[in-house]
DNA sequence: CTGAAAGCGCTTACAG
DNA sequence: CTGAAAGCGCTTACAG
């Protein structure tokens, strides 16, 4: 039982194609008699037809499809922003053909040559954590938005969030809250995403004059992270607030603060920036965390991608998104600042 | 800069369009003068020739494109099925086209109705947790294969883990270990997921005569958990292990024992289910897990689609995974079990 | 007001 | 051995 085509509809009614194909498109009036057109339109309806998007395609030149390139691999991708692109695309009448560039020249070069075959007429680059990203050669001849990554030599218009700033956020927070001495748990201490906020923690500790360390944690694992935790939580003169690079970091910085017996908030604070697997807000108790605006980030990606498309336009742009706290149950003043019978209390 | 086209090649070479598209498509022997074999080679070359993907497909009829129904979005579907999945296709030459039903009927069949405009050759419909999953008319007359998701009505080839296997082999191990009382963190009290795995862990507990009791954590988070393993853990007879049906619900347990100074698992024995997101396995020590075959059952339901592509044979299976056990540190003897000794030096 | 033609880019029979 | 034609399904000028 094949697909009906605009021929059948025609055979059906008794008319050329050419006025299916006008009737349909809602050229009909002035063009086509009203009783052919309601005949048409019935027997469009009877038939269930609908016009062939591969053909469509080739003959209006215009596919309607744009690539995802993901680094590494759609694994990997922050679930919002995947779920954000698909849905501004699938609103816009888009389709969204995925590509893993699987971190490696080689195999990015074959999806991008796939991507090109099948005639998409816009790509994104989407990557799981800040990084720097060179766009090869052949991406240039293409509409390319990065989101989550950026190209150093700013060739190519990108999307990202102010990591530095987040960094800021996240220590501005316990700073008002009269924190003077405070860990860090940073993730990979060569990733550009880890530079970054500890930059901007940095920025607001020096300013504030406070006390800071900082621990890394090569692979943002809830179990390192724990151990981590633990050095700077055993010192003499422990931080009386920790402020967590990632959600996953935050759930080994909670696990250690259960182990020493501390309570959060009220004998540890804690920060948590990103928390794109919502881990962070579904402890307990949840978390204050500087989030990534994955979903803004990704809509306002896919809207710059339609209007490249739109207008023709081609000027480079780079756009940082802040990083919105969310306020919720785990920071407060430190033990010390508290009176003291408020601590005797407990 | 318009994209070569194989006119464009034949006029360079001068020859017809026939002749390129025989030479490219490895017919040229015995059709084309050797000479001329060698000039369309080399005019392909020089201008980066590739057949556009568009006109290939309304050409042949194939697409070679298939799409993926993700439920109920791509932001919840286990990032190992996806990278499976996108890597399986892209190795046969396949082109993945994603689209969420949202978890609702209408947005389900507008996606439905938009992948076969695209001339999909097959579907693959992907859930995040195994579910029933009643296929919608028109997608009967596609190719299709559910993963982690059945039909009631098996009306539709599927492949699904065995969650009450998995169930039982966390019980299991438990039971090897020596346990006598066990605790069953389960997920939502009403998800075919939970009953399976749950009625999987009571089969084995019911044979080995064993104490147990059940606490359900509706969202599965960490938060929840940790109440919920608080309740079972501070019972005037607490249990000696925890099956947790999801790595959230681990990062909950882990977190009650912390909090309740329980060592695991010298104190307290974990075995954890699914891990998808890779928690369990990244805690300190790292939990036992009955892991979900994400990558196999993606792999071998992509296979099954390209098998039923290739030999239109249509008969309905379902294929069932066994999970296989990662034994890992979170389980030993009960400390009742231990001597005396032992429990004494530490 | 209507149908026939051209053409998007490709490949595969089919004449010569 | 080679080129011209047909046709995949569609739409848009273009004759009548």
């Amino acid at each position: 039982m094949r697909r009906p085509t605009a021929q059948d509809v025609a055979d059906l009614v008794g008319v050329s194609r050419s006025a299916v194909s006008l009737v349909l498109n809602g050229h009909g009036a002035g063009n086509i008699a009203p009783n052919k057109q309601k005949a048409i339109l019935e027997a469009a309806e009877r038939l269930n037809y609908r016009p062939n998007a591969v053909a469509l395609s080739l003959r209006s030149q215009r596919t309607r499809t744009i690539g995802v390139l993901t680094w590494p691999s759609v694994g990997g991708t922050p679930s919002l922003i995947l779920r954000a692109v698909l849905n501004s695309a699938t609103r816009a009448g888009y389709v969204l053909i995925f590509m893993d560039t699987g971190g490696d020249q080689e195999v990015e070069g074959q999806a991008l040559a796939t991507l090109r075959d099948r005639q998409v007429e816009a790509l994104l680059v989407i990557a799981p954590e800040l990084t720097d990203y060179r766009p090869p050669e052949p991406m240039m001849s293409i509409p390319t938005i990065l989101v989550n990554c950026a190209d150093p030599q700013a060739s190519v218009t990108s999307v990202v969030p102010d990591e530095s700033g987040a960094g800021a956020a996240a220590a501005q927070i316990l700073v008002d809250a009269g924190h003077s001495r405070v860990g860090i748990l940073a993730g990979s201490p060569d990733a550009v995403q880890t530079r970054l906020r500890v930059a901007g923690c940095h920025q607001i500790i020096a300013a504030a004059d406070m006390a800071a360390e900082t621990q890394f944690v090569a692979g943002c694992d809830p179990g390192s992270a724990t151990v981590a935790a633990r050095t700077l939580l055993e010192q003499p003169e422990p931080p009386t607030a920790l402020i967590c690079a990632h959600e996953r970091i935050t759930v080994g910085a909670a696990l250690a603060a259960a182990e020493l017996g501390l309570r959060i908030p009220e004998e540890l604070s804690l920060v948590s920036l990103e928390d794109g697997e919502q881990l962070a807000c579904q402890l307990a108790p949840p978390v204050t965390t500087i989030e990534r605006p994955d979903r803004p980030m990704a809509e306002q990606a896919f809207s710059m991608i339609i209007e490249s498309l739109d207008s023709a336009e081609t000027s480079v742009k780079q756009v940082a998104f802040v990083c919105p706290p969310v306020f919720r149950d785990s920071v407060t003043a430190p033990r010390s600042r508290q009176s003291r019978s408020a601590t005797a209390s407990r």
